[in-house]
DNA sequence: ATTATATACTTGTCTTGACAAGTGTTGTCC
DNA sequence: GGACAACACTTGTCAAGACAAGTATATAAT
C-alpha cells in the first residue's frame, strides 16, 4: 500500500472518480511524449501514422500488406488509409499494385526510397524513445507495459483489434 | 521479477528498444479508452477537447477564465481556443466578455445551459469511466498513475503545464 | 506625446481525420 | 447466367487541429 492509507474512498480533488483520473492521467502523458515524436517526425516532414505504416510496410517487406488490412493493424485506425497512402505514394516511399488475382485489392509496399527513409531516422527515432522514457528503470517499464496492457484488455476485442504486436 | 528471467537484454519482437515497446502501448492504450469517451462525448455532439473546456470553466464558475488561460489549462493544449469557444458559444453553452479594464482579455464563463449539460452528462461519464477503467483494483490504478507521473515528469515543465492538477 | 514593443486574441490557410456515399470487383443464389 | 449482396477501395464533404499572419489594446521608451 502506498502513503494514503485508504484504498478506495480517498479522492484526488478535481476528479470524479479514480477511474478519471487514470484516463486523464494517461491522455495527458501521451500527449507530452508525442510531442516529443511529432517534433522528431515534423523533420522529415511525416505524421506519427505515417511513420507508423511505413514501418508495418517495412516488416511485411517484400510482400506488401492490402490497404484495409494496414487500416486495421495501424496503432491508431484510420478509416481512411487511402489518402494517408496517397501522400506517401506521391513521395515516393511507397507503390501500389491492383492484385491481378483479386482485382478489388490493392497490395501496398514499402520502395527502397522508403527503406532508406527509415534507415535514415533509425538513430534519431531511438534517442527520442530515450528522452521520452529512458529516465524509468527496466523494471518501471515492465511495470507500466503490464498495466497498460490489463487497462486495454476488456476492450481490445470488441473495439479495437491490435493484430501486429499485443 | 516477471517470467522474463533477464531485465535488461530481453526485447520483445517487433520494437526497437523497451522504451519504443511503452510508448506505442501508451499510444494503444489511449486510443483504445478513448474511443469509448468520443462514442459517449459523439452523442451530446462533443468532443473530449471541448466537454474538458467545459469542465475547466465549471470549475471556475462563477469566475470566468481568460482564452489563453483556458488553452493552456486543457489536457491537450490547443493552439486555436478561438474556434473551440466559438462553437460552444453558437450553441450557448459559454458566454464571452471583454474585461473592461484590459480590453484585450476576453472572459469566458459556462452559461447555466452549459452547466445543465454536464449535470446530465454526470452519470453517463460515470458509467464511461468505470467501463474503461473499472477492470483494475484501486491498488493497480494507484500505481499506474504513479508511473504515468513518473513517466511525464521530466517533460512536463519544457513542453507542457498541466496548471489544473499535477 | 509619439513611437515601439508586448500582449491577447482573431482570422486565414493548409493539412489531417471522420463519416457517408459512390465505384468497381467478386461471390452467391435462384 | 443474371440479379443481388458483399467486399475493397475511392471520393466528397465537413469538422478539427496546426501554424502563421493580422488586429486591437496596453505598456514602455524616448
Amino acid at each position: 500500500m502506498e502513503t494514503t492509507s485508504e484504498t478506495k474512498t480517498v479522492q484526488q480533488p478535481g476528479f470524479d472518480s479514480q477511474e478519471q483520473e487514470v484516463f486523464l492521467q494517461l491522455w495527458r502523458t501521451y500527449d507530452c511524449l508525442k510531442a516529443l515524436e511529432d517534433q522528431l517526425f515534423g523533420k522529415y516532414d511525416l505524421s506519427a501514422q505515417q511513420y507508423n505504416a511505413l514501418r508495418l510496410l517495412e516488416a511485411a517487406a517484400p510482400d506488401g500488406i492490402q490497404t484495409m488490412d494496414l487500416g486495421r493493424r495501424m496503432i491508431s485506425r484510420s478509416p481512411d488509409t487511402t489518402r494517408l497512402i496517397d501522400r506517401l505514394e506521391k513521395r515516393g516511399f511507397i507503390s501500389r499494385s491492383r492484385r491481378e488475382d483479386n482485382r478489388r485489392v490493392v497490395e501496398i509496399s514499402i520502395s527502397q526510397a522508403g527503406l532508406d527513409l527509415l534507415r535514415e531516422m533509425d538513430a534519431e527515432v531511438n534517442e527520442m524513445n530515450q528522452k521520452q522514457l529512458g529516465h524509468l528503470s527496466a523494471q518501471q517499464q515492465q511495470q507500466l507495459v503490464k498495466l497498460l496492457r490489463l487497462a486495454r484488455k476488456p476492450h481490445e476485442d470488441s473495439t479495437c483489434d491490435w493484430l501486429e504486436i499485443q
